[in-house]
RNA sequence: GCCGAGGUGGCGAAAUUGGUAGACGCGCUAGUCUUAGGAACUAGUGGAGCAAUCCGUGGGAGUUCAAGUCUCCCCCUCGGCACCA
């Protein structure tokens, strides 16, 4: 008897495949029924691959295979998002291009992948800092350019001192950089943004038709993050002049505003600069304004004291408290003076309009200023727990004049009406800042004209390919600025003194799209084919949850705006999503370079081959949970690809046992594959095996079990499906079909309770009537000891699973 | 503080969704074989008890013939957000 060894038949096997090109598929067939699996593509780092992707590449292996199996044309391709800092880093350190770093490590990437039995066909792979695929993110770029859903300009953005770059919202963690961890700071400078807030409100409603995550979902909408107010202009008015100005604030809670007792602007509002004339104590006021600035987002937010500072000589008008409630009749009623403005930095220049009414009755965050600076503090809703310092909740409104006695509900829309305010939405998504100074990304196809003109870069000169003679040491101005090739190659093409952009697009740009290029990632002549985009949308995505927000938020924007341009048909480029959790140590410790404890996946593959690896990632635990890498408990899956070994070799006839047991297998697999539980689909043909052991299995049965073992461990069943006398590929095979009735078992152990606890158990014939099992139940010596001298109150039977007797 | 996920043997975890809690695997114990075993095989393995039986799913209450699962209150762990008006 040979032993299983798993380095000669995985060698093999990959080397058969190879030779096969198994992975070939025909994307225009269209007798079958489309399946696309999706994996997110790596950045492929120097470091190789992870454990992470380990699991969630063998997760969508696994289904992709069982899906051909049905009879599906599954789609699994497989890419690399290359563009990025590290490759960059790397070659300030080194001098050693970028491209040449990625050409190297997307190699080492696709030996891995392949030593883990994984299915991708790397001929049709996408490869973001291609010029064959940034070609056609430049004219996406393009075609919203066209289309009014990017536009330039200049703002303060958040800056990364270390990166020398400015980065998205979305990729400032804590204050601090996400790739670096340094402290951000705000910097004005021009750049490219993606009109994302265009879509706030379907990118929210759409999640309604996606089978995602639910606490994935909910992120997306808190980061989206609608509040439902309005919008209600104060006046302005100087104690001395007659110049009056209007402050627009937006507020969820128009119900309160008469209890509005003072304004509060961010130290940033416009007003404040446009009033300095008018404000008395304009140095203390200057001098707030320079703090602020110099507080960097983190201090602001510990230091969670409220400071501020009153604008002296200038105050507001309460609308609701003016005579007709309208902003413009600012007569206020007799002995009624208007209300204190202050600046503040609890209130935050980038949201709503800079600019609140403060109703500290009602706000916790203006009654703890309030208090601090001795305001009025005017109760206008009756509710809660008076004790409370303030009610935030909904009541009856009070001291509102002619509103009193109404709900809040109703009090908002009524009195944002009476003031002539607006009810609107306000959003936390901002447009998405896509500029980066940096070399290592797709190059923004704009160049401007010696009068400073910007004009699109027409498609026929597309890919604008990065330059090469560049130096690559950051310097807060982009690389691409010293290229003398670039420069000359734009006074070429749109004449003497044209200038090139400089700047390059956000990495999440390229990760945006390109499972839309997948279908037809060779196509020179559009994105996708017309008869491509049958492939579309993406049927299920699996990969790491930590891109719970910007990668799949940037994504679901690029499908909308490009319906709306009309090169797509769908709302949702992901229609399942599925995360994979975090694989730890053995201790349950994230794995890092500085604690040493990573595990490199291909030397576990050499040591228990890949099929065991592959197997016990996803038997160990559930796919969205943490899984810990402990080598010890490998052996327990290795064994049973032993013991499936040697089975294949002591092939007899099959026990009444063992038919029933596989037609459950069979049954519990497919049903467990279909819901991503891969765990328990192992354990069940383990315990088949276990049963196996115990008894005999025919030829017939045993390839059977094969097939369904052959998505997980793909080698292994290849080679005993050869040795069984097959020349064709077990992957090949059409999944096998159970039979209910064999499935079915002919005899039952019903527990007897007797008022609610186990004391017998009865085996019974399927189907056996429940009269007689309840005469059997009362009759046995077990259950008689507990009912005897006893009245029976009750008896419930649970068809073939239990009979509960209340006495 | 807010949002989300979770808490079941020595460990990773199951539990047909209200019906025998701990499947499957690791580990452990005993035995068989062996020069040996960190190999293989067999049996056992939640706790207490000689046993009958009792106790057990973070803690406490409740609903029910029956609760890991449903309801209410509380505690702890992990992840994310953090003055968003």
């Amino acid at each position: 008897m040979k032993k299983y060894d798993h380095k000669k038949i995985e060698k093999k096997w990959q080397d058969q495949w190879k030779k096969d090109n198994v992975v070939k598929i025909d994307k225009d067939d269209q007798s079958k029924e489309k399946f696309y699996m999706l994996d997110m593509f790596p950045y492929p780092s120097g470091e190789g691959l992870h454990m992470g992707h380990t699991e969630s590449y063998t997760a969508s292996d696994v289904f992709y295979r069982f899906k051909k199996m049905q009879g599906f044309n599954v789609l699994h391709p497989q890419g690399f998002d290359s563009f990025g800092l590290p490759a960059e880093n790397y070659a300030i350190k080194t001098g050693i291009h970028p491209a040449e770093t990625t050409q190297k490590n997307i190699g080492n990437y696709i030996v891995q992948m392949k030593s883990l039995g994984l299915n991708y066909d790397f001929d049709e792979m996408v490869n973001s800092s291609d010029s064959e695929y940034y070609k056609w993110t430049q004219w996406l770029f393009g075609e919203f350019f066209k289309n009014n859903l990017v536009y330039k300009k200049t703002s303060k953005i958040n800056w990364c001192e270390s990166c020398q770059t400015g980065i998205a919202n979305e990729q400032v963690l804590g204050g601090e950089c996400e790739r670096c961890g340094t402290q951000i700071s705000q910097k004005e400078i021009p750049g490219w943004f993606f009109k994302i807030t265009d879509f706030a409100d379907a990118l929210i409603e759409d999640l309604d038709k996606v089978d995602w995550p639910e606490h994935t979902i909910k992120n997306q909408r808190n980061w989206i993050g609608k509040s439902e107010g309005a919008e209600i202009n104060f006046l302005v008015k100087s104690q001395k002049s007659k110049v009056k100005s209007k402050l627009k604030v937006f507020t969820t809670r128009p119900d309160t505003l008469f209890g509005a007792t003072y304004m509060v602007l961010a130290p940033e509002h416009k007003l404040v600069e446009e009033l300095k004339g008018k404000i008395e104590n304009w140095e203390e006021v200057e001098k707030y304004i320079i703090d602020t600035q110099k507080k960097s987002e983190m201090d602001r937010v510990e230091g969670k004291e409220k400071t501020g500072v009153q604008l002296l000589g200038i105050f507001a008008i309460n609308p609701a408290l003016s005579k007709a409630g309208k902003t413009d009749k600012e007569d206020l009623p007799a002995g009624e003076a208007g209300i204190p403005i202050f600046i503040a930095d609890y209130v935050l220049s980038g949201y709503g309009t800079g600019a609140i009414m403060a109703v500290p009755a009602h706000d916790e965050r203006d009654y703890e200023f309030a208090t601090k600076f001795g305001l009025e503090i005017k109760e206008v809703i009756l509710g809660g727990d008076t004790e409370e310092k303030a009610y935030s909740g909904n009541g009856k409104i009070i001291n509102s004049g002619q509103f009193n006695g109404l709900d809040s509900e109703e009090a908002k829309e009524k009195i944002t009406e009476f003031v002539g305010g607006e009810l609107i939405n306000n959003y936390r998504l901002r447009d998405w800042s896509i500029s980066r100074q940096r070399y290592w990304g797709c190059p923004i196809p704009i160049v401007y004209s010696p009068e400073g003109e910007v004009k699109l870069i027409p498609k026929e000169y597309l890919p604008w390919l990065l330059p090469t003679d560049v130096d690559f040491k950051p310097t807060g101005i982009s690389p691409l600025a010293d290229s003398k090739e670039l420069k000359e190659r734009t006074e070429k093409i749109f004449g003497e003194g044209w200038v090139p952009e400089y700047d390059t697009m956000d990495t999440f740009v390229d990760s945006s799209w390109y499972f839309l290029r997948y279908p037809d990632a060779h196509n020179d002549n559009e994105f996708c084919s017309e008869t491509r985009k049958k492939w579309l949308p993406v049927n299920l995505y699996i990969g790491g949850a930590e891109h719970t927000y910007m990668h799949l938020l940037f994504s679901r924007f690029f499908v909308k705006a490009m319906k709306q341009i009309g090169l797509l048909d769908f709302d949702e480029p992901f229609l399942k999503l599925r995360h994979q959790g975090m694989v730890l140590d053995g201790e349950g410790k994230k794995m890092s370079k500085s604690k040493g404890n990573v595990v490199n996946p291909t030397e576990m593959v050499e040591r228990f081959g890949a099929d065991s690896v592959r197997a016990y990632m996803l038997f160990a635990a559930p796919l969205e949970d943490e899984v810990l890498w402990n080598e010890n408990n490998i052996v327990g899956i290795y064994r049973f690809l032993e013991k499936v070994w040697a089975v294949s070799e002591n092939l007899t006839e099959s026990s009444d046992e063992v038919i029933n047991s596989l037609h459950k297998t069979i049954r519990k697999v497919e049903n467990d594959i279909e819901n991503l539980r891969y765990n328990t689909a192992i354990s069940e043909m383990m315990k088949f095996i276990n049963i196996v052991k115990s008894s005999s299995v025919s030829k017939q049965d045993f390839k059977i079990f094969l097939k369904i073992l052959a998505p997980f461990a793909p080698h292994i069943t290849e080679e005993l499906w050869e040795s069984l006398g097959h020349t064709d590929s077990i992957h090949l095979e059409k999944w096998p079909e159970y039979n209910e009735a064999l499935a079915k078992d002919e005899k039952h152990i019903v527990v007897i309770q007797v008022n609610g606890k186990v004391r017998s158990e009865l085996e019974i014939e399927d189907g056996e009537d429940e009269e007689t099992i309840k005469k059997r139940a009362l009759d046995d010596e077990k259950v008689q000891k507990w009912i005897v001298g006893k009245e029976t109150k009750k008896i419930i039977y649970i068809k073939n699973k239990l009979l509960s007797i209340v006495v």
